[in-house]
DNA sequence: CATTATTGGTTTAATCATGCAACCATTCTT
DNA sequence: AAGAATGGTTGCATGATTAAACCAATAATG
């Protein structure tokens, strides 16, 4: 992929973004961590993904600090990996896409996975208001950008 | 890379969302078509992609229904990319990332850019909530699942 | 109207990330 | 104690990505 360049300098927040979890399996992990897997076989199972590539997306998650490696609570010596608190800030990221997919990549008749409320068992919905209340879509929002942004 | 493999035939949304939109390049360059981009050499420009990248990318979206090619509204026989609606509904994702971002991944001091209501100016707000209103995170969630999933 | 610059690519060669398979040390299970 | 599961590491082949050169069609300029 030569050198794949680093956004950290970028003054795009959604760009700093994408350099912590855009690649190719990070934002999967992270969903099935959500799902309350916390073990590297677990991962490794439910992906498929080769296990030096996990190795190495489980340790820069962790590095980001999105992931923590902490003793497993069954006791024993093995570790699990657990969202931290800026892990879970990820759960908006994971709403929106899922809202996304449920919404335009599946037939009609199809069967998909559903978010609801564990207290009540209806849909979460996802929403994006002003201040004032009022919905807005991306006509109604606006970027506003720091001199240097590029 | 060696043939990325597919999460068409996955049951999770946000894996199909991933699917179309989630390499390095894609949710950057529908972040400049938010940003109201929609020439090839704007983008270009604006990300230092390589161009046979750029070229592949922007077919890819064209094809996966989240850009479109249209004549170019200034007249010439250029071509321009623009957001379908299928695209627009990628706004959430977008402020998903960005709050992310803005949150995380910035410096106390350090300036960033910002998304805001257009009319008032006051910073957009993006919230997960139930039916019945109640604010929902990561924990009073539950992802219900189709037998299939894996 | 002839020349030059810009746009929007394609092609080519080199490079680096990824995936697969094999291997290994440690810890659980029986 | 033997075997299996866990959690990796290492090496190689593949191929995705890049930078750079090239090119045809259009737009701008004198």
């Amino acid at each position: 992929m030569v050198a794949r360049k680093s956004l950290k300098g970028d003054y795009c927040p959604s760009a700093r973004s994408l350099d912590v979890i855009g690649d190719w399996w990070s934002l999967l992990i992270v969903r099935d961590a959500f799902d309350g897997l916390t073990r590297f076989g677990e991962f490794q199972k439910s992906l498929g993904i080769a296990k030096n590539i996990l190795t190495e997306r489980l340790r820069t998650l962790v590095a980001s600090g999105i992931l923590e490696l902490a003793p497993a609570s069954e006791g024993g010596t093995r570790m699990e990996y657990r969202l931290t608190a800026m892990g879970k800030d990820l759960f908006p990221v994971m709403v929106a896409l899922r809202q996304f997919g449920e919404r335009h990549l599946f037939a009609p008749a199809e069967d998909h996975s559903l978010l609801v409320d564990r207290a009540t068992g209806q849909p979460v919905q996802l929403e994006i208001r002003a201040r004032d209340g009022r919905t807005i879509g991306p006509d109604e929002a606006l970027i506003l950008k720091v001199p240097e942004e590029k």
